[in-house]
DNA sequence: CAGCCACTGTCAGCTTGCTGTCAGCCACGC
DNA sequence: GCGTGGCTGACAGCAAGCTGACAGTGGCTG
């Protein structure tokens, strides 16, 4: 597994390469954005760590000259804290997740493991779970073929994690998945979410380990 | 510590046994190919130090053998000064990190500790413990395949007491670790989780060494 | 601009089951 | 055999999580 850090900060960019080589990854690391261009274009990575704050060229241009050249390897962007606006440029240019900073490395190296494990199974815009498929195109769910009409919040939450359905997810992760960490929502408003999207997707589809999180069920349909 | 020197030259193979001897490691040598690739594949080392120049079997085959295999040691390539692609087809290979010749021996120690360091911190998803095994990402535990359900607290104790297979835990240390040390709870609380998990593991799991601590019990099954 | 409607955060009260405490027991070590 | 450190079962307190109601907000429509 080659992973690539794009990352100006040499402390940060070294914290990164270590974690990433606890999980695995042979990482390597880049200071500036047209070095980063090149590397990414030319050089085959499974993962691309890139921080947006960049010399030599933007993060998000260089992120969009991947993406225009046909670059499909996964990029998770790393954002200022509370730069909200940069997390849906980053989306919009093609990122695949985002993280804010500061952030704690397992957290890292889970959303790195997400992500290329998500690139490696499962491309495909419908994806499955138990009695569950979402249309991540059509951004819609359905549960035993029949659609559920979800929210635009509803939707985000249950994509995420049915994209990450092979593990549990924190209460505190998936709030700053919605929200910003910057925007404090009260713990109770992701509650009020699942409950909703319960009711509506019925019993079975959405556990609760108690202390951990939330997470698919798939075993028992 | 068990480090394996694969290198044809025998003076080189000598010196390089005789550092990683300084460095604690007990090293076998051998410069024969085919001899490695059934050495590595069949023996439990925790470092590899292959020269990519060989006879019997190229070197880079060797690893791409390995790694086929599902072998997943550690290993340290050595390369010829300036094959730069040697490097690139070492990394591609599965090799974790290269050297090249000439190198100085506290160059190779340096490097071959931090790569077993590097390794001992690797964190799988799931973690094995004689009939133990642990799912970091679904945050369970599973006794020789079956399944045990347990509480955040629980799995927090088991965690940190399986990434710390290798010594006993004192209590105070767990105390620290499962609440901080601020907030001071009778050592009592331990006792009785510990009971708790003991329960629901089974005997013959967490070890108990009066006046030191805790321990995971490998050998005896 | 006004009115409507869907969406979503907040609140209060409730349920559930985790977890610390206690008292008594066991067993190891001297 | 005795003392101390560790183990265990019972139990109550408490906090995490659930739910139904409600109100603020923003977008859409007439």
């Amino acid at each position: 597994m080659r992973a690539l850090a794009v990352e100006d900060d040499p402390r940060i960019a070294a914290d990164v390469a270590a974690a990433l080589a606890g999980a695995g990854f042979t990482t390597q690391t880049c200071g500036d954005g047209e070095e980063a261009w090149f590397l990414g274009d030319t050089e085959d990575f499974d993962l691309i760590v890139l921080d947006l704050g960049l010399p030599g060229m933007d993060g998000l241009s260089v992120l969009k000259r991947w993406r225009a050249g046909g670059c499909e390897t996964p990029v998770l962007v790393l954002t200022a804290r509370g730069a909200w606006q940069e997390r849906v440029e980053g989306i919009e240019a093609g990122a695949d997740d985002y993280l804010p900073k500061p952030f704690r490395m397992e957290e890292l190296v889970a959303r790195a493991r997400a992500l290329v494990r998500r690139a490696a199974g499962r491309g495909g815009a419908v994806q499955e779970a138990g009695a569950l498929s979402l249309d991540t195109n059509r951004m819609t769910a359905s549960v035993r073929g029949v659609p559920v009409p979800l929210t635009a919040l509803e939707y985000r939450l249950l994509a995420y994690l049915v994209l990450n359905r092979d593990r549990v997810i924190a209460p505190t992760e998936l709030l700053e998945h919605l929200y910003g960490d910057d925007d404090a929502r009260e713990a109770n408003a992701l509650e009020a979410v699942v409950a909703r999207l319960r009711r509506k997707l019925g019993a079975g589809i959405i556990g609760t380990r108690r202390g951990f999180g939330y997470f698919i069920e798939e075993a028992g349909a």
